[in-house]
DNA sequence: GTAGGTTAATTAAACGATTGATTAGCTGAG
DNA sequence: CTCAGCTAATCAATCGTTTAATTAACCTAC
């Protein structure tokens, strides 16, 4: 992908770090053209030329900052994908009499886990430059999608397929795992709105709570669990 | 706002036209920084001297831009609020046995008004300036959200709240109408996985179909009504 | 152990291209 | 003639990138 060393002997490791985390924050916060090589390499104590000599240029330095942010998605969520996955698998071979509500439990860990990302301020710099490839998708695009997105996504129209009764199709699972999603990203695509309208200072974790409450509730009954 | 000529008198009104459009065309393909003013006067088939005349520069101009959306936006669904706000409040003075049905039957109306703006290609330019501001506001998040947008958040607000049965705070009101907004919107914020998740080649008229059932019919549950 | 050489890491300086904006001058209708 | 509408040319600034030169680390030879 990039056209630096392809294994640095631990030397100018450090640099390059410092380079992808000042280009995640500055591509994040102005977006990939407006963001300055000169400035990306001010702000990580290097010299511009460093990002031609690590990433081949402005586009290679882009690209690897998607994959990093891929990649931190990737750790933030995996443990929790891997444990609903594996739980998932002990219900669908001896499913008890509460399945629904057991498979509903599993699908809240996925939802509450990815809402306190996209809440919290820290994933600020990653939203933007993920929602910013949603609508103009560029080569990057594939490296998130193919990474902890799609999984997740996947995951989730599982288990709604599971608790599902039996009479929606597969499309219609999907649909819903989307209205699922919806209602989680709002609160980072729209945030500006949300704090309008909602009349809040900020996102913190009191408002988080009740985001999480109103949630969870519209969950139950959009997928039909009465009791969770 | 603008510093251009407050009443044009109508001889160069085509040209500052045709300006604001491909302005929106070029802000909503590739954002503020990215667009330049050159590519925008070309596009119009105008000097790129007619945008500081018109508009006093690339700010004036982007931010004409903002109104000019908001603006049309407010035309597209003006009409279908003002027809909703109406029929609400017939419906408030004498409320009939069916009045939930009643008042979710209008909410349905912006729904489906806004899911049709969001989800066609034509408001493509549109929404990915209204989704840049919502990240990052600047001076013209006041423009969007002062217009058509607080005044749709708060009709619908209204209506769940008229049609809740009256347990639920007004705060719980607001996080149900952005919770119907994230699923309205996630098919433009995140387009492209949606598209990618459905397997769907675009997203035509038949795709639309299919979202707008699967999206009354979460509505209708989470709002606690059970027949539409 | 240390001198010398090899190579990776880093720097300062400059490149051409493009940016937003300004200028002075031209046009044509009233 | 007058003046708003419009054009061509040019401005300084900044862009991403490249170049050549310098520094720092490591490895080998003696």
């Amino acid at each position: 992908m990039s056209e630096g060393p392809s294994q640095p002997p631990s030397r100018g490791e450090d640099a390059r770090e410092a380079l992808l985390r000042s280009a995640i924050t500055a591509f994040g916060e102005q977006g990939f053209a407006a963001a300055s090589t000169r400035a990306i390499a001010v702000a990580a104590g290097a010299n511009p030329a460093m990002i031609s000599y690590y990433f081949g240029g402005k586009q290679g330095l882009y690209e690897a900052a998607v994959q990093h942010i891929a990649d931190q998605m990737g750790a933030h969520m995996g443990p929790v994908a891997a444990r609903v996955q594996r739980a998932k698998s002990e219900l669908d071979q001896a499913p008890p009499a509460d399945a629904p509500a057991r498979y509903f439990d599993l699908l809240w860990s996925l939802v509450e886990a990815l809402v306190g990302i996209l809440a919290s301020e820290r994933s600020a710099p990653w939203a933007r430059i993920i929602l910013r490839e949603q609508q103009q998708p560029s080569a990057a695009f594939e490296i998130l999608y193919g990474g902890p997105m799609s999984r997740l996504l996947a995951l989730a129209t599982e288990l709604i397929a599971a608790m599902d009764t039996g009479r929606r199709s597969p499309a219609e699972h999907r649909l819903t795992a989307l209205g699922v999603l919806g209602q989680v990203l709002v609160y980072r695509a729209a945030r500006a709105a949300v704090l309008r309208h909602m009349e809040w200072p900020r996102l913190g974790d009191p408002e988080l709570q009740k985001i999480k409450t109103a949630l969870r509730r519209n969950l139950r009954c959009m997928l039909g669990v009465d009791d969770g």
